[in-house]
DNA sequence: GTCTATAGCTAGATAGAC
DNA sequence: GTCTATCTAGCTATAGAC
C-alpha cells in the first residue's frame, strides 16, 4: 500500500465515528469525507466499492479489536479470572464510553443496512459470547449457567444503551456493568 | 377533519411500518407514499411539516398504544395479577410480532433523528415502565425491586431484540418473555 | 383531498488533471 | 493518492389543476 499504515487506522476510525452517530443511511460520502479529511474522490480510491466497502473495513477492525481485546485476554495474561474479566469489561466500558457511545454493530444492522452486513456482525456478536463465555466458565459456572451469563451481558449491553439514552441517565450503563461483574463472580451452590 | 378517521389510522399504521423497518433516515417521501398509496403531495397536505411531523403523528399514536394496551391493564381489569401481567406482557410480544420487528422507538431515536424526539420518546418509556413497577408491586415486590423488574425488562425488550436479529435465533424473545414473566411472579423471600 | 408536474437541492459515483 | 469538476438519480418540498 502507497499510504501510511497509521494513517489509514486513522480514517477507519473516523469512518467508524460517522457510521455509528449516524447510522448506515444518515452517514453521507460528504460526511464522510469531512470527517476523515479526504475528498470524496479520495475516499473512493481507497473504497472504490464506496459506503459499502467502508462499512465492511470498519467492521473488519471491530473484528480485529474483539479478538485482541476480549477474546485474547485470557491467552496473553497469567493474572486470575477476576482480572481478565475486569480487563475485558473495563474494554467493553472504553468502547462504548461510558454508555455515551452508540453501538456500531447495531448502527450497521438496521434500514438499507439490514442484510448488507449481517453474517459479520452475527461474528462479532459469536466473538464475544464465546469469550464472555469462556470467562464464566473460568468461575465455575456450568455450561448452561456461562451461555445464559454471555448472552444476557450481550442483551443488556445493547438494551442498556438504548434504554439509557431514551430516558437520559447516563449512569446506567455502568451500573449495569458492575451487576454482570458481580454475577460472573458469583456462582451459585 | 374531512378524510375518515379510520382511513388517517391506516396511514399511521403504514408510515410506523416504514419508519420502524428503515429509520428516520432511510424512509423516503418516496417510499412513505407507496407504503400509504397516497402521493407525496397528499401526504404533505395531511401532515405539512414532512417527516418530521409524520414521525410525530406516529409517536402519538405509540404513546396511545402504550396507555391502553399496557399502562391502563391494570385499570380497566378486575382479573389477578397475573392475568394483567399476562396480558401485558402478550401486548408487547404482538407489538414486535415475536421479536421479529424492529421497535420504533429506537428506530426514530437515531441519526438525524436523534434529538428530535427525544423527548417523547422517553415519556413512552417512562409510561411503560411505570405500569411494569406497578404490576411487580401488584406481586409483592419492594419499591427497589419493582423499579428493577420494570428496567431490567426495558433493557431486555431492546437488547433481545438486537441480539436476537444478529444471531438469526428468532426463539431468545419468547424465551425472555416467559422467563421475565417468571421472575415477575417469583417474590424473594 | 387528491393528483401531476416540477423546482431546487443533495445524494452517490466518476473523469481526468496534477 | 489527492484533488476539482461534473454527471445522473434521488431527495424534500411546492405550485396549481381538478
Amino acid at each position: 500500500m502507497a499510504y501510511a499504515k497509521v494513517e489509514h487506522d486513522v480514517v477507519i476510525d473516523k469512518l467508524m465515528e460517522v457510521f455509528r452517530s449516524s447510522g448506515y443511511d444518515g452517514a453521507s460520502m460528504a460526511t464522510l469525507a469531512q470527517a476523515t479529511q479526504l475528498k470524496k474522490a479520495s475516499l473512493y480510491h481507497r473504497f472504490p466499492q464506496g459506503k459499502e466497502e467502508m462499512a465492511h473495513a470498519v467492521l473488519r477492525y471491530v473484528a480485529t479489536w474483539a479478538k485482541s481485546r476480549i477474546a485474547d485476554v485470557p491467552v496473553v495474561s497469567d493474572s486470575t479470572p477476576e482480572d481478565r474479566l475486569d480487563t475485558a469489561l473495563k474494554a467493553i466500558d472504553e468502547l462504548y464510553d461510558g454508555g455515551r457511545l452508540d453501538c456500531i454493530l447495531r448502527a450497521l444492522s438496521h434500514g438499507s443496512a439490514a442484510n448488507l452486513f449481517q453474517k459479520e456482525i452475527g461474528a462479532i456478536f459469536e466473538t464475544l459470547i464465546r469469550s464472555f463465555k469462556h470467562l464464566a466458565l473460568e468461575f465455575g459456572h456450568n455450561e448452561q449457567q456461562a451461555q445464559q451469563l454471555a448472552n444476557e451481558l450481550m442483551v443488556k449491553i445493547q438494551g442498556t444503551l438504548i434504554v439509557q439514552r431514551s430516558l437520559g441517565q447516563p449512569s446506567m450503563f455502568k451500573a449495569m456493568l458492575a451487576e454482570m461483574s458481580a454475577k460472573f463472580m458469583k456462582t451459585h451452590f
